[in-house]
DNA sequence: GACAAAACAGGACAACCGGTCTGTTTTACA
DNA sequence: TGTAAAACAGACCGGTTGTCCTGTTTTGTC
């Protein structure tokens, strides 16, 4: 709606960080809800209403603009909902159990499950280019190592120490990647919750009956 | 090299059910290795060997040859690699561990991982169209049901009373798809072990110390 | 204010996409 | 054997793709 209906002919300013970033918004986006390959460069010229010489001023080739995604949004979106969080936990548990219920909750109220972006620009990217596979395996790892470190800090505090951090922090990336596959297919973040119990079973001072089952199935999968 | 030269131009043999499923190998093959969109079906009639006439008798659209991918090869990948093998193993915990070995050790042994065939179609394509959406979620239930119902098989037998079968098999699924994410992701099959490691933890009877990381970057990401 | 570089506009293009169409050959069945 | 349907071959088409290219406008610098 607050489109900027001024394509007065008499004048133009010159915005290049404005422009990288509104691709960079629209492209992060389309590559979200509709992948890479099925999200044209005439489409995001067209959400972004940006020109191809400006596009291909500031992304070279929509390969270009991808890397750029991957480096500059994903990564700091993992840094976002899952870094600073646990970082920031009493503990690496208490942390991650934040964030996967913070993740469920907002998936709910919104009503519909995108899935991570992350792991949708990882399965679709990671085998067709080698320089995709590796931006997105760095920001794999970075996870899985400030998880690992936050355990060890923990264990140096003296608490959680039957714990292994490397499996620790794979495990909880793992659970939460594949959760969120199954929450986008099914569209229901219910999974998310039932995990968090699973990775919880054995920690202690656990208590409480069982949760049932949750259904949902979400009236509005995508925007037009 | 087994080529058939033999454009024998007096002779031809109508193989219908020969030539579907040499399509669905080609087109299984090629949507794992590449993905749905960036996999055109130009490349799979050249793959195939197979003129565009016979293929679109067959399957009238894209649409309907990922669809009977999804419905005949995708699912019966599934039902081999984990729901049978689990079914058929001493206790679910057992069936579990035992998958993640094998397909650990398979995948360190060709020396390249492709990922789990139901997510990298899941992902590209659950948002895509409800009809693979629906499809694709069957599948997913179809293989935590599986998990589920054994390890309330093997409660009526008195065993792994304290587990929730649910949220175990929940777990599971979570857990092994998304560590085949990550290994997809960094060409590197250990975090499969990681991640079955974390899920043993809680369970009893576990003993022997950590067998450290391995790291393998694998060399042979594509056979031309 | 001159001027070169950066920023942007927009048309052009060859390659490719998925699908259709017409025509020929094989096969099942009466 | 006759015949209609199924199976297959291959050309064709409109639309889309990513990228390039030429030209214009703005901006920083001396």
């Amino acid at each position: 709606m607050t489109v900027q209906p001024k394509p007065r002919p008499g004048k133009r300013i010159n915005d290049p960080e404005g422009m990288r970033k509104k691709v960079l918004d629209v492209a992060e986006d389309a590559f979200q809800a509709r992948g890479y390959h099925a999200s044209s460069i005439g489409d995001l010229m067209a959400a972004a209403d940006v020109s191809g010489g400006a596009l291909h001023h500031h992304f070279a080739t929509k390969k270009a603009l991808a890397l750029a995604v991957i480096d500059e949004r994903v990564a700091a979106a993992v840094e976002e909902t899952w870094i600073a969080p646990v970082l920031a936990a009493a503990s690496a548990r208490e942390g991650v159990r934040a964030v996967f219920e913070a993740v469920a909750a907002e998936l709910e109220q919104q009503g519909f499950v995108r899935g991570c972006p992350l792991n949708n620009l990882a399965h679709e990217l990671s085998l067709a280019d080698p320089d995709f596979r590796i931006a997105l395996a760095g920001i794999f790892a970075g996870w899985r190592r400030a998880i690992a470190d936050k355990v060890r800090a923990d264990q140096q505090a003296g608490r959680d120490e039957g714990t292994d951090p490397e499996r620790f922090a794979a495990l909880t990336v793992a659970a939460y990647s594949g959760a969120m596959s199954m929450a986008k297919t099914a569209q229901d973040a219910g999974v998310l919750r039932d995990c968090l119990a699973g990775l919880e079973r054995s920690a202690p001072s656990q208590g409480g009956s069982v949760a049932r089952r949750r259904n949902r199935i979400l009236p509005r999968p995508r925007t037009p």
